[in-house]
RNA sequence: GUGGGCGUAGCUUAGCGGUUAAAGCGUCGCUCUGUGGCAGCGAAGACCGGGGGUUCGAAUCCCCUCGCCCACCCCA
């Protein structure tokens, strides 16, 4: 006999179960209900794109595009790649479809699957959901403030407190090239004090020295010469109208000097929302570590770049993933999650029958219930309705059938209650408001 | 890509060279044919992640591989 094989799922992927299903609607459907409130449309786009896209947009010399794309190649020969972040498919759908001809701003949101090719843990898959929000045609600074705002104002919906906003002005093409030049010079000279990751850094990616948490190079970082104090006029501007917006709406914001973001497209604005976690060592030891909920930024040249006008835009993406570990975590959802409050049980051929019309009924008058027709014996269906935590159990046998009635059992108590079969929607919706 | 920890029933784990691999929880059934939560009894369920080796003998030792968890890196 052959052997079966034995299936796994692939490496970082997860499936996501019935119980925990009511976390991801929640999430969604708070989504859903902010955007309808601040005027954004839904959009999706396919989750695969060609992959020059990703490429160009999200930038050849970042790690999602350097070693952490999926790519197919089709049987016609194109190079697709599974999405790794939102952004460069919302901006091809903005040009494709021709939105600049919309009323500006253009606001679109989305949620779905993303997958990035990466060694997985805690809080990293390398299939995962974000959800995404994206402004374009407004190159006001309120667009940046808003933006930051629905993040935080999604998670506050979704009970989160203790939320920390980080943000920066990481420049445009105008003082980018200035200040890395600027910080190039400083770092050089002291590149010994620092770890061999940085040193690596100032050749590849001098930003990101700064947000280095390698002990030895916080001294150096100290007297770094600061973006902040090398912005050009237009991006200072900006910044500055950015963070009265943002005193303006009461956010607890954290100017970061060091937040530098990895995707290339970003100009001005970059910020990211962490939660506090308090997480269980070894040894009863507890470490707060702060996980980032939502990252986002400006990005005025992306558009352009993807081959359209030049147009501006702001957005910003949260993991789900990660918003869910959290409220499991802190037990957010905890009564929230739907339940049947009735079960029906039947005892009999005839009885069996009717139950499927009664369901239908019930069904129709909206109250939730549940059964186990497969199941004769009345006490293995008391059973499962006490399993189940449900408040009521209708009991439908051949008595009740001879009669036309039905049986309300109250579960907690076991009072029952015989009421004519014509009543039950009504006698069961009085109980249940109580 | 680099480093550390771990893979035994659906779940949590015991066994760590020697007969048919064990328990708790869960599932199903019976005691109890129309009344649940308790209790008792019973059943199903594991080729001990996979492959190779050492040995008379491997879940147990060695090698490889896959997967999970954690950290670096990076990010949501």
């Amino acid at each position: 006999m052959a052997k079966r094989p034995k299936f796994q799922r692939p490496t970082g992927m997860k499936d996501i179960l019935p119980e925990e299903q009511p976390y991801f609607e929640k999430i969604y459907r708070t989504v859903d209900d902010i955007a309808r409130f601040y005027g954004f449309g839904k959009i999706d786009t396919p989750m695969v794109e060609d992959s020059e896209l990703y490429e160009r947009g999200t930038g050849q010399s970042t790690d999602i595009v350097e070693k952490q794309m999926y790519t197919i190649k089709t049987k016609g020969g194109d190079v697709l790649a599974m999405r790794p972040e939102f952004t460069p498919g919302i901006v091809r759908a903005f040009n494709e479809n021709g939105m600049l001809n919309l009323p500006q701003p253009v606001k679109l949101y989305t949620y779905g699957p993303l997958f990035r090719y990466e060694h997985p843990q805690a809080g990293r898959f390398r299939q995962f959901n974000q959800v995404d929000f994206e402004v374009f045609g407004e190159e006001s600074a309120a667009i940046d403030a808003q933006i930051i705002q629905i993040f935080y104002a999604f998670l506050r919906d979704l009970k989160f407190s203790h939320l920390i906003i980080e943000v920066n002005s990481i420049g445009d093409a105008q003082c980018r090239p200035y200040y890395k030049k600027v910080l190039v010079n400083y770092l050089r000279p002291r590149q010994n004090s620092l770890c061999a990751d940085c040193r690596r850094r100032i050749r590849e990616n001098p930003l990101r020295v700064l947000d280095c948490k390698e002990e030895k190079c916080q001294r150096v970082k100290a007297q770094a010469p600061q973006f902040l104090d090398h912005l050009c006029d237009s991006c200072k501007t900006h910044f500055k109208s950015l963070l009265e917006f943002l005193d303006e709406i009461d956010l607890p914001y954290h100017l970061d000097p060091y937040l530098v973001r990895g995707l290339d497209y970003y100009t001005k604005t970059v910020f990211e929302i962490f939660s506090e976690s308090t997480v269980e060592q070894k040894e009863g030891e507890e470490t707060v570590t702060r996980s980032a909920l939502v990252g986002g930024g400006r990005y005025d040249n992306l558009v352009r770049l993807l081959g359209g006008k030049d147009v501006p835009a702001m957005g910003g993406a949260a993991g789900v993933e990660r918003i869910v570990a959290l409220m499991k975590e802190k037990g957010f959802l905890g009564a929230e999650i739907p339940v049947p409050k009735v079960f029906l049980a039947q005892l009999g051929d005839l009885p069996k029958k009717k139950s499927l019309k009664l369901l239908e009924e019930l069904r129709r008058a909206k109250i939730s219930i549940t059964e186990s027709l497969g199941r004769d014996s009345l006490r293995t269906q008391l059973a499962r309705a006490d399993k189940l935590e449900v408040e009521y159990t209708l009991i439908l046998g051949q008595r009740e059938m001879l009669d036309e009635t039905i049986v309300i059992r109250k579960m907690d108590t076991g009072e029952q209650a015989i009421v004519k079969m014509d009543k039950v929607v009504e006698e069961l919706r009085k109980r249940l408001k109580k």
